[in-house]
DNA sequence: TATAAATGATACCTTTTGGTATTATGTGAG
DNA sequence: CTCACATAATACCAAAAGGTATCATTTATA
């Protein structure tokens, strides 16, 4: 069984859910997206943190600046935690984590 | 927006997780799922409301004893909100979903 | 080199969460 | 009718989570 717990964990958080949806359409440094919140720096950084030990998002750093890029292969798990409750799902979520990791790549 | 949270929500605690994969077997009572972990009946019983207000399970009375039962439906949103994040699996998901639909009604 | 900008780290606070213990309520079986 | 059983409800507790404030560190740039 994989370590899934921080996975579901950093997506319990609307604000994570939004922060990722915000990656989606481009990296981001912390402070472009703190820019979208009515919270501090600090607090959003937290959630960043919490992302990335999810698995859900890289950090790569650049200078002074640190560049979070969305990691959609971190899904794949949520997946195959879904894949478990029926059989017919299970056909097709395999297909699609293949898919995935194949387009991933 | 839709409600997500109670569904998010009720998949962050492994507990519940678990739960679910019992009632994924078959459905059972508060007690039934209580002698599976080691943990109080009032604690579980409290899982079980997360996981209510998440939609994924219903329960039935009958008699004193009150059968809770998963429902599969509930775990479309989460596939409405993966879908989000790349249009390759949009195709994919949408198939799914509709697929999902279909097998349970 | 100073200084501002971007981030990191820490301490602290409040609310939520996961859990126990206890007591109350409803229901089936003698 | 009693009494045991399954669940409900409440109060309570410790730990985790989400947030702020503050200070330190690194890096551009005037």
């Amino acid at each position: 069984m994989t370590e899934q717990q921080p996975l579901f964990r950093a997506l319990a958080d609307p604000t994570r859910r939004d922060i990722l949806m915000m990656l989606h359409r481009s990296e981001m440094t912390i402070a472009q997206v703190a820019d979208n919140f009515d919270m501090t720096r600090a607090a959003v950084k937290k959630h960043l943190t919490v992302l990335s030990d999810g698995g859900l998002i890289t950090v790569r750093a650049q200078g002074r600046e640190k560049f979070n890029t969305l990691n959609p292969k971190a899904f794949t798990p949520i997946l195959d935690w879904l894949s478990y409750f029926d059989a017919f799902w299970d056909d097709r979520l395999t297909d699609l984590k293949s898919a995935i990791e194949k387009d991933i790549k």
